[in-house]
DNA sequence: CTGAAAGCGCTTACAG
DNA sequence: CTGAAAGCGCTTACAG
């Protein structure tokens, strides 16, 4: 016997089987049939299973459409952001989507739209399609979004962006990730150890600074000269490298880079000037950007900001509050996790957290 | 005056005006409310700029989730994919949702599920929130997803994936990409124009290679060699180059690589054996990756895939056959783009066709 | 334990 | 030109 699972209108779109197909072959009213798909009243066993059985059979799917109406909720949440390149927000994304679906909640992206009023239109498109609440994500974590959003009520997680007074957001712990980076440098036995990173304008940059710098006074070191700021380029690394190698004082014995296209762009540098990594000079980056950190040669040690993470966290923060649940407001920093390979002579093939 | 924005009931969410408040407050039915804020129906044109004032005033959001009920129509669109870096759906699902967005139309993103039961999980829940059709998108023309459909009916268009008999599915045309690409070159001087790129078993790598012996056998030149097929990384680059530069053979004046990580490969060597790019050997990639591109020491000539035009004209056409217009089936072979930098030694900073 | 009925916020024949 | 009413597919008091 084959299930009957669909009903083809003439020339129609598909229609699926509703809960009165369901309570009808079941012989029940739909009050029941409806308590007995969601686990809710009390019911003999042998009913319950029975709508169950008949809700299989025809290939029923709760219009959940339906269901949000009645029950002022969308299961759904949407995510505006402003990193069209999408290097910190896919991996975010996996991991808020994944855990958001295990939920029965599902996730609009709008992706790439940096310009004010196109972020505004998806933020109205979100709006009318009533989203039960909102992350925000950027690519820094000073910045917010050029948007303005809806009166009060609507739910908001801010990720990896600005997060205005009072709300809740969530970053990685840079301050942290670069001391760790730092630490083991340190406890592999380098001393002289320089930081080539990105633009001061950066909290990012800043704050990775500091935890270089904290990590060496901690260990009674000196910082080897101030760290180099500039762009977060490969260039920049490389042009770092040449100008440091080209002096004559004291050559360092490791660098700390801000991400890891500069720790490639060293690299690169150092393979020009035959210098050896990691034996002369270690090397840490930062991000675990894979398609550079594993194609460096050799593969780059380097900090993951465990951004998967940080989009899961949100999600679950974002669907306590949706709950009517007390969240913690203010920002909340994540740890980060150092990713240990070739690049800083250490033992490779073991992480350290 | 201050225009009443919200009613906030205790302790309850956010509450948003309806369109029987609207009607109120423009003193018409909720019927002629309805037309007027769509647009539909014949009315005075007092009447429908009175109701339209009154929406704004009330900063007025219609519930599209009760729209979707009557209509049977949700104005939403499921994305699903397979692939996780994000390489390809990241500027595929960006020229989508731009396109989407435009029309009332909002996008949900299934990112990084690569296992079936969690695809599947995703197509579940997207048929409960009744998205009005789908987006299936991989990381390869020749691979479908392990993902077993609902029964006939939902509209589904294929981007970069292989595409069931029957459907519709977009495509790169790489042929005729690659054919651009080396006739680039053969216009630029170049004679002995060898060929790496990535493993056999890939469509793509099939059809690059096949315009690269079609363009030289169109201008009667010899391939130089056969094409070294292996893994799309910046390491097959490096040691196929370094393996053709070691023998004493007649060295080739230009290489067509199958990717930008593989031409990245490929400078690098060159760089290591002190040989001169472009001058000495042009290199051309594929991908127009620009994180890779932009930052080869020189910038790399490229061949860019368009893939926001792809998801773009993938979104349309899905649309379409969600309006129940006929949508030729079949596989479209989008045009692609060469992005002319400094790696070919021709006029940098223009853009050929 | 089970069900009839109201209602979520819209759209759309149907009637005037 | 305008409106009263039915209905989309559910959930949930309320009643029995």
């Amino acid at each position: 016997m084959i299930a009957k699972v669909s009903k083809q209108p003439l020339g129609g779109a598909y229609q699926r089987s509703t809960i009165r197909d369901v309570a009808e072959k079941a012989k029940t009213s739909v009050t029941t049939a409806s308590r007995a798909l969601n686990g809710t009243g009390r019911m003999t066993d042998e009913t319950r299973k029975r709508v169950h059985e008949v809700a299989a059979e025809l290939n029923y799917r709760p219009n959940s459409i339906a269901r949000g109406l009645v029950q002022q909720r969308s299961f759904t949440l949407g995510l505006l952001t402003n990193d069209t390149y999408g290097r910190f927000t896919l991996p975010m994304v996996t991991g808020l989507s994944e855990a958001m679906v295990d939920r029965g909640v599902s996730v609009f992206l709008s992706a790439g739209e940096y310009k004010p009023e196109r972020l505004q239109l998806n933020l109205r498109a979100m709006e009318e399609k009533r989203v039960d609440g909102l992350v925000i994500t950027g690519k820094r974590i000073d910045r917010g979004l050029p948007i303005e959003l809806p009166p009060m009520g609507m739910p908001v997680v801010y990720v990896n962006a600005a997060c205005p007074k009072g709300a809740t957001g969530f970053v990685p712990d840079d301050l942290n990730g670069a001391k760790n980076a730092v630490n083991h440098l340190i406890s592999a036995g380098r001393r002289k150890i320089a930081h080539i990173t990105g633009p001061y304008d950066f909290k990012a940059a800043r704050l990775r600074e500091q935890g270089w710098r904290h990590a060496l006074y901690e260990s009674g070191l000196e910082p080897y000269g101030n760290a180099l700021f500039s762009s977060w380029t490969e260039a920049h690394g490389y042009d770092a490298t040449r100008m440091l190698f080209s002096s004559s004082d004291e050559k360092p014995d490791a660098i700390f880079c801000g991400n890891d296209q500069i720790a490639r762009g060293v690299v690169d540098a150092f393979a020009l000037l035959g210098i050896s990594v990691p034996d002369d000079v270690a090397i840490v980056g930062y991000d675990n950007w894979e398609i550079f950190a594993k194609a460096t040669r050799p593969p780059l040690t380097t900090v993951d900001m465990e951004l998967a993470g940080l989009g899961r966290s949100a999600g679950l923060a974002l669907l306590d509050m949706i709950a009517g649940k007390v969240v913690k407001p203010g920002i909340q920093e994540m740890p980060c996790k150092l990713i240990v390979r070739e690049s800083c002579g250490a033992d490779s093939g073991r992480n350290m957290l």
